[in-house]
DNA sequence: TCCGATATGTTGACATCGTACACATCTGGC
DNA sequence: GCCAGATGTGTACGATGTCAACATATCGGA
C-alpha cells in the first residue's frame, strides 16, 4: 500500500519532484541508480505517474543530465574563473581546473550528465558549461593573447583536454594516480592545451 | 526449453564463448546491450552457467571491456602510425587520430571499452592502447623532438585529448558536427596536444 | 579399473525493473 | 454547474540479475 505522503490527489508539481528526486539518486550512484520505480517511490507516487510527464525513463535521465550541465555552467562562473582583475589565460586555465575538479568532486552527477545523447537544442541559451569556456576563449583574443585565426574552434582542443582527463581519472588509467600525482597531471593537461592553443608555431 | 544446441553436456570452453557473444552484442548497442541472459542464450548454455565463471554480469564486462583494449591496441600499431620511416611526431599524430577514429567507427565497442572501472593489473604487459602512444613519445624524444623534461607524464595530455574528443563526438555536442566538421576539429584536438607537448615556452 | 572429488551446466524461483492499459480523481473554461 | 482534459492509481506482463539445490561430466589417485 504506497502512502501518497500528500493530501491532495494530485501532487502540485510531480515532474520537478521526479526531477529533484532523480538528482539526489544520481549524484552518489550516477545514471545506473536511476530507477523509474525509485524515482517515483521518494516523490511519494505510483511508478505510472511518471509517464504523465516523460516518455520514458531515458527522458528524466535526459531532464536531469541537463540540470547538471546548468548547474556545472553555474559554478564554473562562480569560481575564480569568473574573479575580475583575471587575464583570459588566467581565466581559461581556472575554467579547465574547475572542470575537472567537478568531475572528481561530483562523479555521479558528472558522468550522468554526459550519459546520454543529449542533443541540447538551446543553441542561443548555451547554458552549457561551454559558455564559461567561450567567454575567457573571446577575453584572450581581446587581449591578444590569441590569435583570431586560432579562436575559430578552439573550443575543441580545450574542452577535449579536461573532458578526457576527467573521465580517464574516473573509469580509465588516471584513477590509480595518487592525489597530488592526479592535480599534477591535471595541470599539465590543461595547461598543455593552453600553451597549444596560443604558440606561435603553425 | 532451451536446447543446448550442443551434444555434449559440458560446453567446452564457455568462457571464452561469452565473451566473444559478449563482443558482438556490445558492438552495435555499448555496454548496455550485455545481458547475461541473452549472452548465455546465444552460447546455447543456460544462463546461471555464466557463474561458474564470472562473478557477476559486471565481471563478465570487464573481461569483454579488456578483450577490445587489446583490440584497440593492436589496431593503432598496425595502422600508419606503425609504419616505418615516419618521424615520432608523425606517428603520434596518427596514434591520436587512430584512437579518434576507432571511437568513432567502433562505437559501442569503444563505449564498453571504457565503462567499467577497470583497473588493469597487468602493468607489465601494457596491453593498452597506451603502448603506441609511449612508443611514439619515446621516438620523439630520440629524435630530439621532444625535451626529456617534458617526456615524464607527457601521455596524460594526448590521451586525455583524444579521448575527451571521442567521447565529446559521441555523447556530447561533437555529436552535432558535420563529417568534416568532426574531421577538422579531431585534427585541431590532436595537432593542439602535440604543439603544446612540444612548445618551447614552459 | 573404478571411484570419489571437483568442475561445470540445469532447473526453478525470487525480487526488481520499465512499461502499458484501464480506471479514478482533480481542475479550469464554457 | 458541468464536462473535457490533465494528472495520478492499480494491476499486469515480460525481461532481467542472481541464488540455491540438483545433475552430470572429467580427472587424479587407490
Amino acid at each position: 500500500m504506497p502512502q501518497p505522503a500528500r493530501d491532495t490527489y494530485h501532487h502540485g508539481n510531480l515532474r520537478a519532484a521526479l526531477v529533484e528526486a532523480g538528482l539526489e539518486l544520481t549524484r552518489t550512484g550516477g545514471p545506473a541508480a536511476l530507477s523509474l520505480r525509485d524515482v517515483t517511490r521518494r516523490a511519494g507516487v505510483s511508478p505510472s505517474a511518471a509517464y504523465r510527464h516523460f516518455a520514458d525513463r531515458e527522458e528524466l535521465l535526459r531532464a536531469i543530465a541537463q540540470r547538471i550541465q546548468d548547474d556545472m555552467a553555474e559554478r564554473m562562473q562562480a569560481s575564480p574563473a569568473g574573479a575580475l582583475g583575471l587575464s583570459g589565460r588566467e581565466r581559461l586555465r581556472a575554467v579547465g581546473l574547475g572542470y575537472i575538479g567537478f568531475a572528481l568532486r561530483e562523479t555521479g552527477w558528472f558522468e550522468t550528465a554526459f550519459f546520454t545523447n543529449n542533443t541540447l537544442p538551446g543553441e542561443a541559451g548555451m547554458p552549457t558549461p561551454l559558455a564559461a569556456l567561450v567567454e575567457s576563449l573571446d577575453a584572450m583574443v581581446r587581449e591578444g593573447d590569441l590569435s583570431p585565426d586560432a579562436r575559430e574552434g578552439a573550443e575543441w582542443p580545450c574542452w577535449s583536454a579536461v573532458h578526457g582527463f576527467a573521465l580517464l581519472a574516473l573509469h580509465g588509467p588516471a584513477a590509480r594516480l595518487s592525489e597530488s600525482e592526479r592535480r599534477a597531471a591535471a595541470a599539465r593537461v590543461v595547461d598543455t592545451a593552453i600553451t597549444g592553443l596560443t604558440a606561435p608555431g603553425r
